[in-house]
DNA sequence: GTCTATACCAGGATAGAC
DNA sequence: GTCTATCCTGGTATAGAC
């Protein structure tokens, strides 16, 4: 593959491992895969990455710190809002066949170093936080019922849903309805007490 | 690691390879490694297995068939209970550290073969029919609701979330919560319209 | 910064002795 | 049915030329 100029290599090299980590897995990409996506010889990417665990360490923090971003621009008033908004951001994942990053990396947890497993760690905790507020906020607002919802466990479920969701998805394009699912389960705890 | 008599060493094979493709992945499983945990040598599995991809599909089949046997098991009366039954399943299989292994398969998916993937696939949609069986039944029996709830898609939600409630657990031991979750999701179905 | 050449190891698989 | 020896391939990594 030709190379765009005006980028540097070293961003080019993460976004093409991360695309073949999220569509391979962990041990299914290689220096080897990824010179051929990037138009370069695998030992050169050493002097950018000299060990494979730091490169996967940096597309990690990456990945954590862009889906932040991502999730900062949800901006609906509705908690319901947010949290359905949340599921796309999955859906759209799903849609162009990539798997969740954190989650791969989860599936080949075995594989990695603890750099990576602290970087995974704190995703996925910062993730289902974020859930958990959402319904937090969406009970005091009145949406999300006070009775019979707990909000952290809710979340984790929630949350793991979404993982499922896209680890089936690569075995099942029909599971791209990740939205439909989303609000199958958060259709049940609104209205009042 | 000695060989204990009687039992055929194919069984002990697929036992063993299960094992390592449950804790460590497709890729993260090798004859080397099967033969450290069998007690063999490398070469002697391919007298068993000619081919990994024969190994893998054999042992998916045989988890399929045994899973199949596990959820016929399940003889509660309330849906409802049969739903949390069956999520203890998959809370069991967390406590002994081990994933899914069509939900590993799943997490690696261009690694297997066709024959693998059919397995998977079928175990899936069977999986996710029992499920649906169940929330159709529970609104027969007037446990679950009816108006606002889809058999298919809140099935299809329970499903994803137990498989990503497994795909968590690698990472974080307390996600072993499994049956507390499905309970938060299903609790919100149940009562009369 | 990228290349060629190379070292080294691991994985899957086969041949043939026992 | 299991072993040793061996082949081939691919993966990570290093050295050193350009």
């Amino acid at each position: 593959m030709a190379r765009p100029t005006g980028r540097p290599i070293r961003n080019e090299l993460l976004d093409a491992a991360r695309l073949l980590i999220q569509t391979r897995g962990i041990n299914g990409f290689s220096y080897g895969s990824l010179a051929a996506s990037a138009g370069i010889k695998a030992p050169s990417i050493h002097h950018h990455f000299p060990h494979k665990d730091q490169l996967v360490a940096e597309i990690a923090a990456q990945y954590r710190d862009e889906f932040t971003d991502l999730v900062r621009t949800i901006d609906a008033t509705s908690a319901v809002d947010r949290i359905i908004d949340y599921s796309r951001l999955y859906a759209e994942t799903a849609r162009v066949g990539r798997s969740c990053l954190c989650g791969a990396i989860a599936a080949e947890w075995s594989s990695v170093g603890e750099p990576v497993r602290d970087v995974v760690d704190a995703f996925f905790a910062e993730q289902v936080e974020w859930l958990r507020n959402c319904v937090v906020d969406g009970q005091r607002r009145g949406e999300i019922r006070v009775e019979g919802v707990d909000p952290a466990t809710f979340a984790r479920a929630l949350f793991a849903h979404l993982q499922g969701a896209l680890l089936l998805a690569r075995s099942d394009d029909s599971f791209g309805g990740v939205t439909s699912t989303t609000r199958e389960l958060v259709g049940h705890i609104t209205g009042g007490d």
